[in-house]
DNA sequence: TTGATTAAATTAAATGTTTGTTTAACTTTG
DNA sequence: CAAAGTTAAACAAACATTTAATTTAATCAA
């Protein structure tokens, strides 16, 4: 007897306490290295719980990505439609959504850099399907804005969704790092957050003005 | 009674062959996920050779941290000292060892960036170390540069660094995810890997020159 | 070249923990 | 009073590491 979800269920609070927990440790420790039993502990719930509600631990991470990835591809396309802003404008905004989506989500983005880093885990098709949503949404952006004569006509698309997911993605994981090296020790977590999601922001809209709009 | 060996002994073949062994597997599958008994499989050797030979599962990894990061930042130095080369070509090198050394070895790369995102890594203190050294041989150039007037001066040097190693790891870790949405699956794992190698590097040289040489 | 000696290399087996999951009993809730 | 929720205990499998026994390789006196 187990109590089995499907997509469309919503959580209960012992059972949102499980994600979260479950998310917070897969992002510090890794998936193998977290056991059921540290989630049970973080999540003050018995060990039981975690097959009583998701059924194994692979089956809880997959809820993990689900519960967030059905959201960013509609996110995207809305930002990027909105026929109210110049192409430059939404250029900012596509950028200021990577980036706040990937800094201020660390632990669900850790976890992401890790399945994608790992061939053997069943949530990759699920990455690859999403990723592929994406670089669509973003390909049609761009080519509208070339036709419209505001992007140069030489885009990689590919390339410039790979800087703009890597450059971030790799702030974000070695925030740490750049702290020390910044000389920002003094920064709190959520400060430092916020200072990086400007900085990146702001780094990113001038080097992708630089390729798309300037002369070569 | 156990063969412990400091950090300047030479490996035997046998030593040699656990270091390869367990360096792809924890590519591919993580710390955690491989067991010492896969890569005593692996290797072809007794799973008591690894703990004779190294101590632990913990000082092999370590182990093989050591063998690989000795050597990029001399390489590194020497690439930017070449004054028989100008400004740009010596950026042109930059950027064409970053993406050769990351994408050139996948393995040891992914386990350094699966490292950089777990928290507790006794390895983390060392990659730190060794990335600041980087960035400060990197500072030097491009100061260097903006003095004899080629580089432009509003440089962050950090975010610069961290477009180019996040670019490359990012495409690096995805690089099977690239390959199907570009229809390249007719590439071979290293005609995909001298592919990736090309497109990177151009994209990075273009982008740097963009923000380092053009007018903003 | 022999045979003895010794240390290094290698092995199968055993050790004690920790793992994810299940069970069966118990409590709460509608 | 049944269904859902919750628990401590039990389970077998997998884990990293150690042991003690055996083989290989090297050294050296005869």
């Amino acid at each position: 007897m187990c109590a089995q979800f499907d997509l469309h269920m919503e959580y209960n609070p012992k059972q949102l306490l499980i994600l979260e927990s479950a998310e917070k440790l897969f992002a510090s420790h890794g998936f193998h290295a977290t056991s059921v039993r540290d989630i049970a502990h973080e999540a003050g719930v018995n060990i039981a719980m975690i097959s009583y509600y998701f059924g194994s631990k692979e089956k809880l991470i997959e809820s993990i990505f689900l519960k967030r990835i059905i959201n960013w591809k509609a996110l995207l396309t809305e930002t990027l439609a909105d026929n109210s802003k110049t192409y430059i404008e939404r250029l900012d905004s596509l950028i200021e959504n990577f980036v706040l989506r990937i800094i201020g989500n660390p632990c669900f983005n850790l976890m992401m850099m890790r399945a994608q880093i790992q061939a053997d885990m069943l949530v990759n098709d699920l990455i690859h399907e999403s990723k592929k949503e994406v670089y669509e949404v973003i390909g049609t952006f761009i080519n509208a804005g070339q036709e419209q004569g505001v992007f140069n006509k030489d885009v990689d698309v590919l390339m410039m969704v790979a800087t703009l997911t890597g450059t971030t993605n790799h702030i974000m994981s070695t925030r740490h790092h750049f702290q020390r090296m910044s000389n920002l020790e003094h920064l709190t977590d959520s400060e430092l957050q916020e200072y990086l999601i400007i900085h990146t922001s702001n780094h990113l809209k001038n080097l992708f003005k630089a390729i798309l709009i300037h002369e070569a």
